[in-house]
DNA sequence: GGTTTTTATATGAAAACGAATACAACTACT
DNA sequence: AGTAGTTGTATTCGTTTTCATATAAAAACC
C-alpha cells in the first residue's frame, strides 16, 4: 500500500535540489560570515584536490558560467588566492593553480565544512551514509557521460 | 577494502550540487528553448500543487530570495501566468494562485519533465528508484526543521 | 600549406540578483 | 489601549551573472 505523493515529492530533480539547498544553506552563511563567498569556496576546493588545472577543467568541476568563472578567477588572482599562467603546450589555455595563501585558507574551510557534513548526517548510520553517497556518486557518473 | 576517494568525491553538498545540476542541466536547456525560464517553470510546478499560497509559502518551495521572488511574480502576474491578492486575513500578506494559462503551460511542462526524469532514470531498477528517491525525501524531511 | 571548423578564454552591455532597508500589519506583553 | 517586537512584502541600489560576441590558437580538412 504506497502512500500517493504530490508531483514534486516524487520529482527527482526537485528532490536533489531541495536536499542540496538544505545541505548548502547553513554552511554557506558560515563561510559568508567569514567574508567569504561559497563561489570562492567551490573554486579553492577544486584547486586544492588538482593542480594546474585549466579555466575550462575547473568549471567542468564547479559548475558556473564560463564568463563567471573567468571573472572570478582574475579577481581571487588579484586577492593572491590563486595563480593564472598560459599553458605552454597549448596557448589559448588558462591553467589556474592554487597559491599558498589560498591553500591555507581552503585548509581552514575544508575543516568547517567536514565538521559541518558531521553535523548534517549525525543521525545516519555509518551504513546509510555510505548508501546515500553511493547512490549520489553513481548517478552523477552515470549522468555526466 | 574500500577505495579512497577525494575530498569533493565523498562530501555530501558537492554529491548534492552535481547530481542536481546534471539532472536538470538539460531539462532547463529544453525549457529555455521553449522561451521560458526556469524560475517559472519551478514557480508554476509549486503553484499548480497548492491554490492560495502566500509568497512566503511559494518561496519556501521555490528556494529563491525573497525579493527575486516578489518581483518574478509580479511580472508573472503581468504576463497573465497567476494572480495576485491581499489576504483578507493577513493584509500583509498576497496570496498567488495560478491562472488558466499558467495552469495550460505548466500542464504541458509537466508532461515534458516526467518524460525527461523517465529518461534520465532509465538504466535504474524500480527498486533503485524508489530507494534513492527515498532517500532523498529523508534527507529533506531531516533537514527542513 | 591554406581554409574551415572547433576550442579556450575574455569582454562589454544588459539583465538578474541580493543585502539592506522601508513600511505596513500583526502579535505579545504590560 | 499603548508599546515593543515580529512578520510579510516591496523597493532601492550596488554587485554579480549572463548572453552574445570577439579573439586567438588549435585541429581538421582538402
Amino acid at each position: 500500500m504506497t502512500h500517493s505523493l504530490s508531483f514534486t515529492d516524487d520529482y527527482l530533480a526537485y528532490l536533489l535540489a531541495r536536499s542540496s539547498h538544505l545541505v548548502s544553506e547553513q554552511f554557506h552563511r558560515q563561510i559568508q560570515q567569514q567574508g567569504w563567498s561559497t563561489n570562492y569556496w567551490r573554486i579553492l576546493a577544486s584547486l586544492s584536490e588538482e593542480e594546474g588545472l585549466t579555466l575550462t577543467q575547473l568549471n567542468h568541476r564547479v559548475l558556473f558560467k564560463q564568463p563567471t568563472l573567468s571573472k572570478l578567477v582574475v579577481k581571487m588572482e588579484a586577492e593572491g588566492l590563486l595563480i593564472r599562467r598560459n599553458d605552454e603546450l597549448d596557448k589559448r589555455s588558462v591553467k589556474i593553480t592554487i597559491s599558498s595563501k589560498g591553500r591555507a585558507l581552503v585548509a581552514d574551510l575544508l575543516r568547517q565544512a567536514k565538521a559541518h557534513e558531521k553535523k548534517v548526517l549525525e543521525d545516519y548510520s555509518e551504513e546509510q551514509q555510505l548508501l546515500l553517497k553511493d547512490m549520489l556518486r553513481r548517478l552523477v557518473l552515470h549522468l555526466q557521460d
